[in-house]
DNA sequence: GTTAGCATGTAAGGAGTTACATGATTTT
DNA sequence: AAAATCATGTAACTCCTTACATGCTAAC
């Protein structure tokens, strides 16, 4: 999860661990509170290692938004961090390779979808209606729990259920429109961030 | 998390592992998906080990249902577990001493919400009001990300945020109401869960 | 008599968090 | 020159999951 999250924003500009932390607050905060930076640091470290991401500024040819990267180097402290070329490919898979862990959990679906822009439109779709049936099935489940097993319960613990059952009820509704937009083609257009740099 | 709620759920009645796994289910699955096992049953020889829950069934003159217990205990394999006096001490500490952790996580408030009938009015209140004010932060970290960086956002992660805000606001709302009703006293009738058993 | 579901457990590991420790830079 | 905030990191731990292993019991 945070793998795919630092890779997609590494992907998006070069940055350095606690700026990185800050835009994974702002582009994972709709499902997930902020990540420690002794969460970070450590998977910052780790993709390094396999290679997916390096130390310093971009290969020659890449510019890299001159006033990030060149000014920030040599300052001591600072580390930042560019995605490879084998980043990208790695980053591609993972969003491509999208199986139960990504329908299962609320932040496994929303890293995904937090980078549907950069993710093929038959793979979106899979995702879209795969997360529709796991939310189907908890409203199934929630609407059994309401009519067979509701005179057991409390008033607390119905009223939880309602609730529950209310958000998914919604949640479907919206997926239902995704959906449908991702059939029409009626899509924002995914990717051409800044020709400037990066692939 | 899980001792909260297998302690209060052990204690409206003895059970086994396996009958503890399916009411955990529909008991926490408005938040949460199924626990496993490998979680439960360790967790279980915790509690034991604390002396919080005991092996087989509740001491003499506490009958515990009579068609729960004595027909199951002899039958090797099923192991069913009561709940201690100290066991129900525990229960109503862990209840009270609600810290952020409440109303941080999802599943820590809903675990709380869902025994809010064994929870004192004024515990209520705090909790409810602790969990409002989470969600107004998140709501109000949404809210900038979308009128202060919207431009710069893709409409996928726009979407996200954008959906995200609508349950934080239908969230807040519905603890309002919650809110208000403890105040009111239009409270459901909390204990008297049948008195043949238990305190 | 074999499949399905009931029932209990262990070992290893994943994906993070908290608490701590340190130091540079900017603002007041 | 003190306080805030930027910036990086480590060690220990929490809480849970997956995969595996085992055996009983009911239904077909």
């Amino acid at each position: 999860m945070l793998e795919l999250a630092i890779l997609g924003l590494l992907h998006e500009s070069p940055m350095h661990g606690y700026e990185l932390r800050k835009q994974l607050t702002t582009k994972l905060g709709a499902f997930r509170a902020a990540i420690s930076y002794g969460s970070l640091y450590p998977t910052l470290r780790r993709l390094q290692t396999d290679g997916w991401i390096s130390e310093g500024a971009p290969p020659a040819g890449m510019p890299a938004s001159a006033d990030e990267v060149p000014l920030l180097t040599g300052k001591r402290g600072r580390v930042v961090y560019t995605i490879t070329a084998e980043g990208k490919e790695r980053f591609q898979e993972l969003l491509t390779a999208a199986g139960p862990e990504t329908y299962d959990s609320e932040a496994g679906f929303g890293v995904h979808f937090a980078f549907f822009a950069r993710t093929d439109p038959a793979t979106r779709l899979r995702i879209l209606e795969g997360r529709r049936r796991r939310v189907e099935e908890r409203r199934e489940g929630m609407r059994d729990v309401l009519s067979r097993a509701a005179e057991r319960l409390d008033a607390y613990t119905l009223e939880l259920q309602r609730h529950g059952l209310d958000a998914c009820e919604r949640e479907v509704r919206w997926l239902e429109e995704l959906i449908a937009n991702e059939r029409n083609g009626t899509t924002p257009q995914p990717p051409s961030a800044d020709p400037e740099r990066s692939s």
